[in-house]
This record gives C-alpha cells, sequence and structure tokens, in this order.
DNA sequence: ATACAGTATCTTACATACAATATGTTTGCA
DNA sequence: TGCAAACATATTGTATGTAAGATACTGTAT
C-alpha cells in the first residue's frame, strides 16, 4: 500500500480558524492587545461562533493570545520582562538543540546551514530585510528540526509565534545589523557543525541577546509613544 | 484600597473540568491511551458537552490527551522515544533554571530547598514512597519557581503533568532508589546553593536519567505484557 | 457642568439541537 | 460457515438559542 493514497481529510473548521487567525496575529493584521471578537471572527471566516472559541483557546495556549473571562480574547501583549524571557528561552532552545545534534548525520544539517545562508545572502545583496528575516527563520529552524525532540520542536514554535508577530509589530523592516546577523550565523552553522558546543553558546548568546534588546527597545519606543 | 478585597470570580465550568480530568489522569483514574468520551465527562461533572469539549482542547494542549479527529480524545500514551524526549526535556529546563538563580536570593532558594529535604528525610523514616514523591515534587519545584523566567515555569508543568501520570501509572510505589534519591537530592540543593553549575548538570543528568530509565522500562514491561 | 444611577446594548459562557462520520451489528449470499 | 454489505447506533463537529455579566450611554439631580 501506497503511503500516498493516504488521503487527508480536510480539517475542522476551528483548526482553519487557528490558521487564519494566528496567520493574522503574525502578518500584524491584528495590533498587539486588539480585541478579538468571536462574532468578527466567525462573520469573517464565514463559520459560527463555536469553532472560533475553539480555536481562540488553541490561540491562548500558544500564547498569543489572551483570554480574559466574561469580557473577550484579545492580541498578546507582552511587557518588556516579557520579552526578556522569551528571548532568554529561545536561547535555552536552541543551545540544547545543537547539544543534541552530535548525534544526527552533519552532512544533511550542513546542507540544510548553506541552504539557508544562501537564501540570506541572496537576501543582503537585493537588500530585502523581510526575505532576510524568513530564512533566518528558516536557519535556525535547522537547528531544532534535527535535535529529535518533539518537546523542544513543540516548544520552539510556541515561542516563535510570539517573536514573529513582536517581530512584525515592533521592528520596521530595515537592514540594520543586517550584515552582522549574516555573518553570526555562518559562524554559527560552523560551531554546529564543527560540534564546538561552547564557543556556539556564546555566539547564540550574543546573537539572540542582541534580538532581545532591538525588541525590548522598541517595546519602550511603542510604550512612550502611547503615553504622549 | 486593599488588595484582599479583590474577590476572585469562580473559575469557568471549562476550567473546573479541565482540573478534574486532570487530577484523574494524573491520579490514574483513567488508563493510558483509555478513550475520553464527552458525553460521559460530561454527564459525570454534571455539565452540558460545550465546557467538556474546551476542557479537553486545553488538555490537548497541556499534552494529557490526544484528540482524535471524528474518533475522540484519549489519555496520552507515550512510547519509549517520547519517554526519553520528555526527560531529556525537564533535564533541560531545571538545569537552565538553574543557570537563571544566580541573581536570586540564596537564602530563601536554601530555606525552600531544606523544607523540602526535611518532607523527604520523614518520608524516608516512614517508608512512605507516595510522601516521598510529593516533596520530590516540590523540590524541583523550587528550582523553576525561583528562576523568574514564566515560560519554563510554564513548559515544565507542562512536562511534570505527563511525568506525574507516568509515575502513577508505570512505577508501582516502592522505596527502590529512594535512599540514593535523598542524597542526590541533597547535593543538588548544596551545588545550586554554591553555584557550581557544572557539577550540578551531572548530577542532575544521572538523577533525571535514572527517572526515565524506570519509565523506560516499566514501559517494556507493559508493553510487553499487552502483547502477551 | 459634573457625577452618579439607571438602562440599553453588546459579548461571552453555557446549553441544546442538528448534521456528519465512524463503529458495531445483523442479515443475506456464496 | 465465512464474508460482505446495509443498516442501526453512538459519538463527534457545528450551529443556534439563551442567560448572565460587562460596557456604553443617557438622563437626572446636585
Amino acid at each position: 500500500m501506497n503511503e500516498s493514497l493516504k488521503i487527508e481529510q480536510p480539517p475542522s473548521l476551528a483548526e482553519l480558524v487557528v490558521r487564519k487567525v494566528r496567520e493574522a496575529i503574525l502578518n500584524g493584521e491584528f495590533a498587539l492587545g486588539e480585541k478579538i471578537g468571536e462574532e468578527s471572527i466567525a462573520a469573517a471566516c464565514g463559520v459560527s461562533r463555536t469553532p472560533v472559541r475553539d480555536a481562540l483557546i488553541q490561540l491562548q495556549l500558544q500564547g498569543l493570545v489572551t483570554v480574559i473571562p466574561k469580557k473577550g480574547s484579545f492580541v498578546f501583549q507582552p511587557d518588556e520582562a516579557d520579552v526578556v524571557a522569551i528571548c532568554d528561552y529561545r536561547l535555552m532552545l536552541e543551545t540544547h538543540a545543537a547539544s543534541l545534534l552530535c548525534h544526527a548525520d552533519k552532512k544533511v544539517i550542513r546542507a540544510d546551514f548553506d541552504a539557508a545562508l544562501h537564501r540570506m545572502e541572496g537576501a543582503v545583496d537585493r537588500e530585502d530585510p523581510i526575505a532576510f528575516h524568513r530564512a533566518d527563520t528558516t536557519f535556525h529552524l535547522v537547528l531544532i528540526d534535527h535535535c529529535g525532540n518533539s518537546y523542544i520542536r513543540e516548544a520552539y514554535s510556541r515561542a516563535t509565534g510570539r517573536l514573529t508577530a513582536l517581530r512584525t509589530n515592533l521592528a520596521a523592516p530595515t537592514m540594520e545589523y543586517v550584515r552582522e546577523s549574516f555573518d553570526e550565523h555562518r559562524r554559527i552553522a560552523e560551531l554546529t557543525v564543527a560540534g564546538d558546543l561552547h564557543t556556539l553558546d556564546a555566539v547564540l548568546r550574543v546573537h539572540i541577546g542582541r534580538t532581545r534588546e532591538v525588541y525590548a527597545r522598541a517595546l519602550r519606543a511603542l510604550r512612550d509613544k502611547g503615553r504622549a
């Protein structure tokens, strides 16, 4: 029996709503903290409120939505401490994933890294910060996807959901830091394949630490503007 | 205005169902892989299917329940690889939490450790493995609760939910290993307070590694018995 | 003019009703 | 007797209805 024959039944409406709303949040179509009314989503998706409710619960547990009882659902709105915590969390996940890679096939990893780096390089040349960010995401996923621990993968995807939304909402597309970032990624790839975990940890720390500062700064700016 | 006046409104029915079912799974009232019918839970809790469905979605995202579309919800049923993955995941969380403790108040931590150790010692004397396990859980939570990163706390609580259920279902209450376990905990407390992360990592690795082996072995035994 | 109370409206939380799919059973045929 | 197809049953997925709580508005009194 061929695997490819296995027909994948259409996902539930709730699942479809999850994807739609998730994409919307990640693409900045909702502002941080914005209210998400069940009815409006239901109308927009052409379904009843029930699958929307289910979807909102799932999104809440993914950390993208905050549900306040009897008041409604809102897009998450992190404070500065939150940004620090999530970046640190991500750093932990990537570092640990890297330490698990010693049993993986280095050839495949090298190839995947190179593919991502190639895309990044193209984006640098074309001065396309959005494409660069996409390639950046792919690059880091190489570490995660090959680590062989499904819990780490899940945890990472939750963390990146929030980080992606933050980037969309806080960091205007810019080529600032892109050159250094690209160089760091090359180093990360090398150190990972070489298995030099100690140096890798330091580089990742700097790399993700900068991300953290960028977001924290942008969040402060947004906050100050909100007060004024 | 006094904070204590703030009345906390009763949790939603869905939340209550989550707690009930979670407790039931953790206490082994459901077998691993057992089907959880919406209707039966609803009847048992005296509510309609709606909050039960909400609860099952939440429990799924907590990793305690697996929902198969159109078929139903089942208590999670890990395989051996799963046990290895989750124990490794837990090890990562605790190790990282420990590394974050350097900024925390060592006096409080020492006190919390000692309290947990005291309870463990009492359990050892009374030869009460269940009380020992409870104190064990409390002990490890000291690390997590003081690390100051809410993401780690959340991730840990998800992991421990599954681990607790595993322990209930797989490991018959026994005083085996309890003595060594107790000694290891004392060392973990000392090393954490001393800030010797490197040695701590090694001890935690051994400590959690044994847990992993116990569960993996019990799971194999259960599996073999199931085949026979 | 402002502050407060009362009301109106809107939204969520939960229940129930209905539709669709999976499973178990029975019956008919080889 | 064994297998297959049709039917019956049970359970999930979705929609809608209802009630309670939250917010916004308005009118009145000071």
